[in-house]
DNA sequence: TTGAATTTTAGAATAATTCTAAAAAAATTA
DNA sequence: TAATTTTTTTAGAATTATTCTAAAATTCAA
């Protein structure tokens, strides 16, 4: 374990916050400040592939990563681009019966606005 | 709605696979040898904010464009990228009572290794 | 501690996508 | 239908996210 992999994984499991690879990139900085982008993409696809994290892919907009302790699910602001995370009991197993073969991982995300995105767009009329 | 559009939008609805951009692009240059990678993302976008067609982002490779005529889930192979839609019956309404607040859209992705390359990794003994 | 294996660094390279400005096509109006 | 306005297209440049490369540094294992 390179200091600069515990520094990536560190930032990710600090706070419960969804970063993209360059906002990690940037905070790692400011701890290794020689620490280069490469890096910070090496370190999150090798923890991604020991699957220590979780990779949320981002429509559109660029990916973001998740400490990965729990399959659960993200709601994502549609206006924002915010994440947060919610879970179905059971969902795991539920979804591999009707697949019907090994799931190596999944994703389910839902779009909506959030409140703090409904409450500004009710001001300004949107 | 312009000949490029229809022909985009019969590419995604032409058969059950679920293409890439560059091979949607590939396939619109045979009907119309003039037209140019920014007119087929112009159009997917549009498209898609039309909710016309749906984007299935592709962690790590290419996003691909889905026919959306009803809500489903994709099984997408970790390897080849190759992506096939499946469902779960009341499964909307699952996700909403769950979340409690309006949804725009949902994505719901397993990864897996289809049959294909499950016989070409024991095959090269990967 | 020494050598082998792995990882890091900086920057070049690549891939996917968006942007730009002029030309063409489509829609609207007279 | 002709003229005008609006929208879309084109080709290619620009941008963004990510991967690759080769030399240097670090980590690991004996």
């Amino acid at each position: 374990m390179t200091r600069q992999r515990a520094v990536v994984l560190e930032i990710i499991r600090s706070d419960m916050c969804h970063h993209t690879a360059e906002e990690i990139f940037r905070l790692a900085k400011k701890k290794l400040p020689t620490i280069s982008r490469g890096t910070v993409y090496n370190n999150l696809k090798a923890l991604e592939e020991e699957k220590i994290i979780r990779r949320i892919s981002g429509d559109g907009s660029a990916d973001r990563y998740d400490n990965a302790y729990k399959p659960h699910g993200h709601i994502i602001c549609k206006v924002c681009g915010r994440v947060k995370d919610f879970k179905i009991d059971g969902f795991a197993d539920t979804l591999a019966s009707v697949i019907g073969c090994e799931i190596d991982s999944y994703e389910l995300k839902a779009r909506v606005v959030c409140e703090n995105c409904i409450g500004r767009c009710e001001k300004s009329g949107d």
